[in-house]
DNA sequence: TAAAATTTTTACCATTTGGTAAATCCACGA
DNA sequence: TCGTGGATTTACCAAATGGTAAAAATTTTA
């Protein structure tokens, strides 16, 4: 019997791998795949070793399971900047939601930055294959808005690189933040309405 | 004979303790301080391990090291930002500088990112004798300035963190940059210039 | 409720890791 | 040139690491 649907998960399967990735994010996210180790997630999860290694086919396995949630997860916002919207607004509102983002999940903007800082050895074919075409695409529909001049124009590539810098630093060096803004809820507002600031600026036609 | 000057290095010492930093620095920057492994420092270095651990104290010793060196290079273009210059300029010049060093030295662009990702366990109190101190003081330059209209009104503490964001990003980023603008030259002056037009027309008063 | 299937634990294992002790090598000044 | 102190290698350790086999416990199903 060759079947290709490998039967539907038991409700504790689905609560143990929820737990497990839940562990996993907290510890890939704070030491980088290399310097995880499976007792760490083990012991942050709440279960033995093995009985991980029952749910997930290594450590690998659960990396790359965590690496491609992350992926469709952080993609969707840019996928939802609408061509028929007002430019700025649709420009502004995917920043205010990228930031968003970046506070309420900061474990997932870090576990994303320690795989592209370590030069992204598991991540590249997705990067290529998902990131790449949707990057471009909005590359061009900001052009678009540019040559209508419904925004100023600039390099659209690093208009959006430049959104991702400030989003991503705001999660990943919270450790930081910390230190030179002791208030975080402060700093977190600062940084959103600073932002904005700096991008209605920036986009002005 | 209790002295405090540890005798002068030999010049095997001092090549040797240089190879063996420069080799650290490109595996933790990599792959973080507890992803990192001796084996691998001691075979980029092209020494062996025992040879290496004469030379320093022990893996932490090493990180270390590397962390203090970092603080203070990385700290000084933010040191020369003049008070009595025009503030527009003075700005501007840093961010270049900043953009050029992370250009230039994106290992240690990385190291320190990986440490920050990690809740900057090695470098908090560093971080609160040297940075704090720098930046409370470089906020209450900017801050002057803005009173006296040289540059628009805005929060000093963001505009010096999203000054930080963007030139860490191009540097501790670039394995995803090399996906998404393959042309690297190209892509590191295209973020030079988008970079002092973004910061030149937030700061126009 | 008893059998079947799933889940968890116990007891391992080979390899890697940071680190050490002692023997050996080698450069250099007397 | 030879002795001496610094530099390097060899041969190890104990602990940690990713992973496995099989027994034991538990849940589900008939």
């Amino acid at each position: 019997m060759p079947d290709g649907t490998p039967k539907k998960p038991s409700r504790i399967q689905k609560r143990n791998r929820r737990v497990i990735l839940d562990a996993a994010l907290e510890v890939f996210s704070r030491h980088g795949y290399r310097g995880a180790t499976l007792d760490q997630i083990a012991a942050e999860a709440g279960l033995s070793k093995p009985n991980i290694l029952y749910y997930f086919d290594g450590k690998e396995a659960i990396h790359v399971e965590l690496l491609e949630a992350l992926m469709s997860e952080w993609l969707a916002p840019l996928e939802e900047m609408d061509p028929e919207g007002d430019p700025l607004e649709e420009l502004l509102c995917y920043i205010d939601k990228k930031m968003q983002m970046s506070r309420a999940y900061p474990r997932q903007s870090r576990l994303f930055a320690n795989e592209i800082i370590q030069g992204a050895p598991r991540m590249q074919p997705h990067l290529q294959a998902g990131l790449k075409p949707l990057f471009d695409a909005k590359c061009a529909l900001i052009e678009d808005w540019m040559d209508r001049g419904r925004i100023a124009r600039m390099d659209p590539a690093h208009l959006i690189l430049s959104i991702w810098a400030i989003t991503q630093h705001y999660a990943d060096f919270e450790a930081q933040l910390a230190v030179l803004l002791p208030d975080a809820e402060a700093a977190w507002d600062g940084a959103g309405s600073h932002t904005r600031l700096m991008f209605r600026k920036l986009l002005a036609p």
